[in-house]
RNA sequence: GGUUCCGUAGCUCAGCUGGAUAGAGCAACAGCCUUCUAAGCUGUGGGUCGGGCGUUCGAAUCGCCCCGGAAUCACCA
């Protein structure tokens, strides 16, 4: 990298001219700004003190020795503390060479794991992300998680990790108990097969009508003279609700059935929504499997004298000495809550998997919830707690506020992807460009842009801020979208096709004269490992996402007045041509990571 | 009330391990279709980076204090 044949040469030269023992790590190396000339700065205002000289004049110290002992610098100026380099152009041309026929560039390459001494083989990073109730469809705020928990996914492969994808599904409660009793007074036997409604929403329909029957039950309890959260908590429908979990926990027969045929239909609909997404897992545990777990931990913490009873038998964690609370892990009746179940697959999780990490996508209402069990599994003793890392991310806003399903405010997920394809087809029927497609080659062209719009549009967004989505505006095609990094891919593609060159890689390029602009786009093509890289540090798609855009914006902006294919220096016109396809593998790659297909026409 | 997160152009968002004149897109305005593809390109206007104080040669970026907004503080999940 050349940053760091620059940070090192540098460091050697100031701490011979000024004793120093500078780490070539601590060299501050930027991106010249576009109004200046060069390619990367050297900030030298950390050494003007100890070098008892001007900024300018350290800067010019320094310069003048770079240009002679590094081949990679041609030239230099200097503004005020900043020392701008120019890279010789035979760097970036060399880079060019090097890695244009990589398709994988920007990916650690796959570990070799056949003559790999076995234990050097990483422990797989396990990613729990999705994590949905079974009571209704999934909305625009599933669609951030799945998309997000995936494209994470992919960036830690390109790192060279090994990733499980799994999925814990909140198959039991309170909430599928009101579906089923909703379904089963006023379903009059509907299926997901005599209806056509998907099974997941099927679902939602009833527990939408369970909440309505709850509200008139209530409305006419208080009508009649009994205290509002009397009968909040009375209504009949809602005893039965609870009644009939009573009923699932005890095992019986007819009511395990309806859940069983009720999940199903969910599990059916979900499948539909989760492959129109592109996301998958590697393996589901279900919450009714799990729910169990965790009570054993609990009262081995106890034994242990880490957590404390109380007279009623309860059991807590004492947490106050970390800043937080105490919590509860069981209830006086012994039975588990929510976080005691946690501490239980977090363990089952990790014994299974050996994990070296295990990342939970979840949103950030529960921050505080993965703080106490992080802390908690410490407090027993369970010394990877530090490998639990929570990756929170903001909620999806509408201009109104929140969504709410109980006023109807949510934004569904199949509904939002239909009417993205909808619009996709109508925007590109009318560009008309793609008169020649068979029907089947358009509907897939119509999905990659919707899908690539909508997810460029959640994954562009740093995911620890709440996010902001207008239903009236329907999300964009133009500007810094999915569809116009797709479009520049498409762009380059055609080129390349129609230059007939595809195969001509073995040539040379040294001594090429390149623009600054090429350079820039070079550049920026160089910096793709390492955002990569950073973006897997961070959890972070929207790094890419804004890459992406930045280098196709780039080479957009730039190839457009240039004629690659009418240039007649040979040997220009044919580096143009390997730039421009290094360019759209990049972008493809890039694409790829957030989950985005790349066409090669549209 | 305690804790955590967020606040950058009219709108949606980048930039945050401190660096030069804070950037995109949308919206507005003015141009550009014999070229690889106008889902595009070029240009113009638009900012007390919520406010204040501090650290520093230098602060949107770090620290403290305010002001706004959100989440959370359940024997719900």
């Amino acid at each position: 990298m050349i940053e760091q044949i620059i940070s090192k040469h540098t460091a050697d030269i100031v701490n011979n001219a000024f004793c120093l023992t500078i780490e070539s790590s601590q060299i501050q190396i930027q991106k010249t700004l576009k109004d200046f000339e060069g390619n990367l700065t050297v900030v030298v205002f950390p050494f003007v003190k100890v070098a008892k000289k001007s900024p300018e004049q350290t800067a010019q110290f320094i310069g003048e020795r770079l240009v002679e002992m590094c081949k990679e610098v041609s030239k230099f100026n200097v503004v005020k503390g900043f020392l701008n380099l120019e890279i010789d152009s035979n760097y970036y041309l060399e880079f060019l060479e090097k890695n244009r026929k990589n398709g994988r560039f920007g990916f650690v390459s796959s570990r070799d794991t056949a003559d790999a001494d076995i234990s050097s083989v990483p422990n797989p990073i396990v990613l729990e992300y999705s994590s949905p109730n079974t009571n209704k469809p999934l909305h625009l705020g599933h669609i951030r998680n799945n998309l997000l928990g995936w494209s994470v996914a992919e960036i830690l492969k390109a790192n060279g990790h090994i990733v499980k994808k799994v999925n814990l599904v909140n198959d039991r409660g309170i909430h599928i108990c009101k579906s089923m009793l909703a379904w089963q007074l006023y379903g009059n036997g509907e299926t997901p097969e005599n209806t056509g409604i998907k099974g997941d929403h099927l679902v939602g329909k009833y527990y939408v009508k369970f909440d309505q029957i709850l509200k008139s039950q209530i409305s006419e309890m208080v009508a009649n003279g009994t205290d509002k959260e009397i009968a909040e908590k009375s209504a009949p429908i809602l005893l039965e609700a609870q009644e009939m979990l009573r009923k699932w926990e005890a095992g019986d027969e007819q009511i395990r059935s309806l859940w069983e045929m009720m999940n199903s239909w969910v599990y059916a609909g979900f499948d539909e929504t989760y492959k129109k997404m592109g996301v998958d897992f590697d393996k589901i545990y279900y919450e009714s499997e799990t729910y169990i777990l965790g009570k054993e931990i609990a009262l081995k913490g106890l034994s242990d004298n880490h957590l404390t009873q109380r007279d009623d038998n309860s059991v807590w964690a004492d947490l106050t000495n970390e800043g937080l609370d105490e919590k509860l892990l069981l209830r006086k009746d012994g039975t588990s809550v929510y976080m005691t179940q946690d501490l239980g697959t977090a363990k089952l999780r990790h014994d299974e998997f050996n994990a070296e990490k295990m990342i939970y996508v979840v949103g950030n209402e529960q921050n505080y919830h993965f703080d106490v069990l992080k802390v908690v599994l410490r407090k027993l003793g369970y010394v990877w707690a530090g490998s639990i890392s929570h990756l929170s991310y903001g909620m999806v806003e509408l201009p109104e506020g929140k969504m709410k399903s109980r006023e109807g405010t949510v934004v569904d997920a199949d509904d939002l992807i239909e009417s993205m394809i909808e619009t996709a087809k109508k925007t590109t029927e009318e560009l008309g460009k793609i008169d020649n497609f068979e029907s089947e080659e358009a509907n897939e062209l119509y999905k990659a842009i919707a899908l690539g719009a909508l997810k460029y549009f959640i994954l562009k967004v740093d995911p620890v801020k709440n996010m902001l989505f207008n239903p009236n505006e329907s999300i964009d095609f133009n500007g810094n979208t999915g569809s116009f990094i797709q479009y520049t891919h498409a762009r380059i593609r055609s080129l390349i096709k129609r230059s007939e060159l595809e195969n001509l890689d073995k040539k040379s390029f040294i001594n090429i004269s390149i623009l600054d602009k090429e350079k820039q786009i070079l550049m920026l093509l160089h910096d793709f490992p390492s955002i990569v890289k950073q973006a897997g540090d961070n959890y972070s798609p929207a790094l890419i996402a804004n890459y992406a855009f930045d280098l196709a914006k780039e080479f957009n902006g730039f190839y457009q007045d240039i004629p690659v294919l009418k240039e007649e220096n040979q040997d220009l016109r044919e580096f143009r041509l390997a730039l421009s396809k290094f360019t759209a593998d990049v972008l493809k790659n890039a694409l790829g990571l957030l989950g985005i297909t790349a066409p090669e026409r549209m």
